[in-house]
DNA sequence: GCAAATTAATGATTTATTCAAG
DNA sequence: CTTGAATAAATCATTAATTTGC
């Protein structure tokens, strides 16, 4: 809505970009049929992916991891680096308030008297929040043995120091096995 | 068009959500669970008021200063004045760290943009960057004489405004108004 | 069943802080 | 004290889900 746009040029108006054609749509993947260029409606792959590299500890991907991330997923449908960008700062941000407002539920379910109701926002956590866990689709290669253990010391803030992993979808569609591996070692 | 280079360069940017929410006391050592008197192992809370008070600007609180914080924060579980004290004291060096690195890496970025063994670097910290600011919870009041001096054996970088203030957590009403009103002088 | 209307998600922008270099 | 760079917070805006009346 605004022309000061220093950063990157917003020209999303213009059909040109990325000559990925359009959306292999599965599920969600948008623009059903014509190229309705409003903005970028991921494929169901596309959100998979950058979710397991969330789950995996990416949060904040450097220029080169984007471009990388990017460069791969065009392979489902039509994405801009500014959109793996965007998608991770989004992701990162609603994750945390996720986790907040349920913490702040329970403790004050945890502070009241009783808390019969515990396990059941319990559950609504495991729900809402996505668990940091790796996903059989995920390889993840090991660290050494001591910062491993030195990330595991630091439960409160949410760190990460994944190195080098590489996102397989399993039995999915047809397409190339992702081999993002951001060596960030 | 940018499309052929690789876009986005990351000037103006941003993304997110809210953050209004508050901590909560998760592994609480505190003063009612199992007694493992091992070492102090602060609650969210704790932790978090801590956390504002150190964005607030403090950075290496007096003997006084230190006992009062201990006081109030013996609210949410056991606490001792070391651990505030061995807190600021970890904690400010730990963020002069993290800071560091992380500046060095922009530099490397900056360096070599298209450079690909600047990822190397990259990932290692890019997830470091301090937890979320709350400030909406924190008053500040203006300082006096002493604490003036005291700024000024600080670094340039960490010469914030130090000052007297109190930290009411407003909209978490299950716990009392903290009133960390320290008396320099 | 089906769109219009409404609500929930989420992509994209703008604004504010922060650190530190000059 | 000013300014550049990075990013979190807050917000705007558009798309998908869903509800609803027919």
């Amino acid at each position: 809505m605004d022309e000061g746009m220093s950063g990157f040029c917003i020209k999303t108006a213009g059909g040109g970009g990325y000559g990925g054609g359009n959306n292999r749509a599965s599920t969600g993947g948008g623009g059903a049929g014509g190229t309705k260029c409003g903005r970028w409606n991921p494929t169901a792959e596309q959100v998979k992916v950058l979710t397991d590299l969330f789950r995996s500890g990416l949060r904040t991907p450097t220029t080169d991891q984007i471009q990388k991330i990017s460069s791969q997923l065009s392979f489902y449908g039509k994405i801009e680096s500014k959109n793996v960008f965007y998608w991770f700062q989004n992701h990162k941000a609603r994750e945390r308030l996720k986790r907040r407002r349920v913490s702040v539920e329970e403790r004050d379910l945890f502070d009241g008297a009783d808390n019969i109701f515990s396990e059941k926002h319990a559950g609504e956590l495991e729900q809402l929040t996505e668990p940091e866990r790796v996903v059989e689709t995920l390889q993840l290669f090991p660290l050494n043995s001591y910062e491993e253990s030195q990330k595991l010391r630091l439960p409160r803030s949410e760190r990460n120091e994944i190195r080098t992993f590489s996102c397989a979808m399993e039995k999915e569609i047809d397409h190339p096995q992702l081999d993002l591996r951001l060596s960030f070692v």
